[in-house]
DNA sequence: TCAGGCCTCGCTATTTTGGGGGAGTGCAAA
DNA sequence: TTTGCACTCCCCCAAAATAGCGAGGCCTGA
């Protein structure tokens, strides 16, 4: 016998469009009985794209308020990789603290547990679900369902990565091994004299290398390219 | 009643070595009846770690012929979020074919199935299953496995990184928020004339942030402390 | 065969950085 | 209260990176 769960992941699966992410979404709202469950993405342009049971005035704020670099389930999960309870997260800066008075105040639980996903080219995505209960109650919902969310996060975010929007038209070339290699190096520090004697080239190649890894990136200086490299997972430091 | 699958997963909750998770793969491979079952993480600096059933000397010679870099696998899984089968990778160059080549005369299944694994720090797993089978055999397999394989991936990797053995005695102090934005702004490709407008302040007062920012993170010039602080999540580009 | 990507090298001039000095204000914790 | 730390400003100069010009050989796929 299935699960209900089971049968909303099935819909998932043959989600076509964002609307049936947001069906989903509210089903499996359902059948958690949690008051909220949001995915929420974070592009590596800063760009953000949300659904979830969140009112729609709450979503508002945080956009105009530009929560994203304040809230800190967002923050916290930005550098681990475990899912959190909201509990274990550092609530205690002066921004954090009204940036939770005023999600409290918007309906928002005292309760959440995120599960942070991250993808190629440096996206990184939520999803979270959030409820309104004492801290046992919660505890009793996270010990039981925690890989269910788990699960049920990667689901949908392999999901909206299919339906992603911006499926960039910028195919980004291919770097060449050797600008890898030079951009690599660059972003371990070193300078171009010595990346150049690294790879025993002159060190006019290696500027021809850096530039057209550059261009291909579309990157505005060595700097910046190295930064889109990195988030973009072309190169390892 | 418990399937086989959950009393591994328990002991894997319980592992507190490395020897523990050696253990448990090795019973996971039983449970699922694959040739082999491998977890393999590489480290933001490069360093590998890796369990699993793989025979030593295919261990030793992927170290040493350095194929973290040539291995499609690796390099496949690097830039995408979804689990692969090795069949959807791309093994026509020809340092990936020379490798496949290798991997196979050294026993490794024709078939297999990566989940890629992405944490904090640029830190980067794979948990894959290997068999040697035909096409529809592990066709049949990966449908009916896919999940479990998912989340046991997890579960392993959020073990492995309990038990990171180079828990990095760096403390890295945490950056100031003009630190943050200075070096934000520098690694969209601004100049420092450009950031010091953008934030309002002198350019002399910004190469303050810039330089305080870079011996923070012990980093050798200014793309570097970029590609730092994005390794480590500090900023979001 | 030929275009196009990749790898390699040279020169000059300008702009941007980096590293070295200092110096003053606040604020918050020890 | 003293000691940090974050934030802001100033000068100078050498070193490094950027920008523009140009060249040729090799290999692969159309």
């Amino acid at each position: 016998m299935m699960h209900r769960r089971e049968l909303i992941l099935e819909a998932l699966g043959q989600a076509l469009g964002l609307e049936d992410l947001q069906e989903s979404i509210v089903a499996l709202r359902k059948h958690f009985r949690v008051d909220h469950l949001v995915y929420h993405w974070v592009n590596s342009a800063g760009d953000q794209y949300g659904c979830g049971t969140y009112p729609s005035d709450w979503v508002q704020r945080y956009l105009d308020q530009d929560y994203l670099r304040v809230d800190p389930v967002i923050v916290g999960c930005y550098q681990r990789f475990h899912p959190v309870d909201w509990k274990r997260l550092d609530w205690s800066s002066k921004p954090a603290r009204s940036f939770q008075a005023d999600a409290i105040a918007h309906g928002i639980g005292n309760q959440g547990f995120s599960v942070p996903i991250r993808g190629p080219n440096g996206q990184f995505a939520l999803f979270t679900a959030s409820h309104h209960c004492g801290d046992m109650e919660w505890e009793r919902f996270t010990e039981s369902n925690r890989r269910d969310l788990i699960l049920i996060a990667h689901e949908f975010n392999q999901k909206a990565l299919e339906l992603e929007p911006g499926r960039k038209p910028e195919k980004s070339r291919n770097l060449s091994p050797r600008e890898i290699d030079a951009l690599t190096l660059i972003a371990m520090g070193y300078s171009r004299a010595q990346v150049a004697e690294a790879l025993t080239i002159s060190e006019h190649t290696l500027r021809v290398y850096i530039e057209s890894a550059r261009s291909k990136l579309g990157a505005l200086n060595t700097t910046h390219a190295v930064a889109r490299a990195l988030s973009r997972g072309l190169i390892i430091v």
